[in-house]
DNA sequence: TGAATTCTGGACCAATCGGTCCAGAATGGC
DNA sequence: GCCATTCTGGACCGATTGGTCCAGAATTCA
């Protein structure tokens, strides 16, 4: 029966999450937090317990953005050219915050670290069931789903190795140049991929 | 004409080495530094000026470890399995240390992540003169380096994931196995330039 | 041995860290 | 208007950070 309002929870943790992904935990300081969403120490204590709880809240932000990404292109496109809009449409950003904190917390902080790896297993789950919709049987997809968990984190790696737009187009592209000719053609007919040089 | 001795330089520095590589810049602190290095703090600032100048010795003591074992590789095996033997024998380790930097100080201090970035690329030219040797052509070599480099970046991520010995070595057979197909025969027959399907 | 020089353990420093706390502002029901 | 309740800015806390400094130990030359 008073003052109801808590500022917008939500919008908050969206610019911590802006805030870690760029940072990365560590370096992310209290101020820091505070000032990029916009509220004061004690709302965000009130809010999201501590720094550490609020990191993992944005963590699981994430890896929900990320796998609502993969099926958006999933949707849009047929499966092997889903995955390429996916990694493409990430090249602006500063990597991926579930690569960035794998490294960055393991040996630091076990428990961070092993949320982040698996998140990053429910996405690998997501381009398995990509590949399989590519046609390829359950072995393969397992076998592909592990080496583009292997792309991505070199993408993302590479992502904040400020590298020209071109020459990350170019691993990309030459990479899944490489990888069409490991997957059975999508169609039973017509099994131009469609992957031109 | 005085007390000549000033301990073990670079055995204090792989020390260090090993300390930054394992728990990244910022979360070695100045204990963990002095206690590893088995110096005094008065030591170390004396020998190494401060941390971030020791770090900076670090990252160049090991990309030069690092390009000297691609170079051992190459000594001892045709390029291909040269590189093979290059990426599995860094599995036990902690990732790669230029890697692990980049990420972690881009958008922190990006002198750092820059010259992290420096020695990756020079290992990738390592990459390169590999496959010059293997039979490609120089845009091919440029091009499938990029893609090694893009390997390199994921399966070192992936050292830092716990996985399995055996996961990761399938990762590594399965990327090797499809990027075998895309590099022309190590002879200089079959000018076949690679565009399989 | 004694003097000169160099090295180093540990005290010390200001700054910053994550986290707590409370006084007062803001809001709803009456 | 008033009270009750909730929210929040900012002071405050101890711990830790990277870095400095000096007294004394150690070593070489004469």
């Amino acid at each position: 029966m008073a003052r109801p309002v808590e500022f917008e929870r939500d919008q908050a943790l969206t610019q911590a999450v802006g805030l870690f992904w760029r940072q990365g935990y560590q370096a992310a300081s209290l101020p820091d937090l505070t000032t990029g969403m916009g509220i004061s120490r004690s709302s965000l204590y009130a809010a999201f317990g501590d720094k550490r709880a609020l990191f993992i809240e944005c963590l699981d932000l994430y890896a929900r953005r990320t796998l609502g990404l993969l099926a958006a292109a999933r949707a849009e496109h047929p499966p092997l050219e889903a995955l390429r809009q996916f990694f493409e449409r990430s090249f602006g950003q500063p990597g991926c915050l579930l690569v960035n904190t794998t490294l960055e917390m393991a040996d630091v902080d076990d428990g961070l670290s092993a949320h982040a790896v698996a998140r990053l297993a429910e996405v690998e789950a997501g381009f398995e069931a990509c590949l399989r919709e590519a046609g390829c049987d359950a072995v393969q997809a397992a076998e592909l789903a592990a080496v583009l968990m292997l792309v991505n984190q070199g993408l993302r790696v590479s992502s904040r190795r400020n590298l020209s737009a071109d020459d990350l187009k170019a691993q990309l592209d030459t990479t899944f140049r490489i990888l069409a000719a490991a997957i059975p053609a999508p169609g039973p007919a017509t099994p131009s991929s469609g992957m031109p040089s």
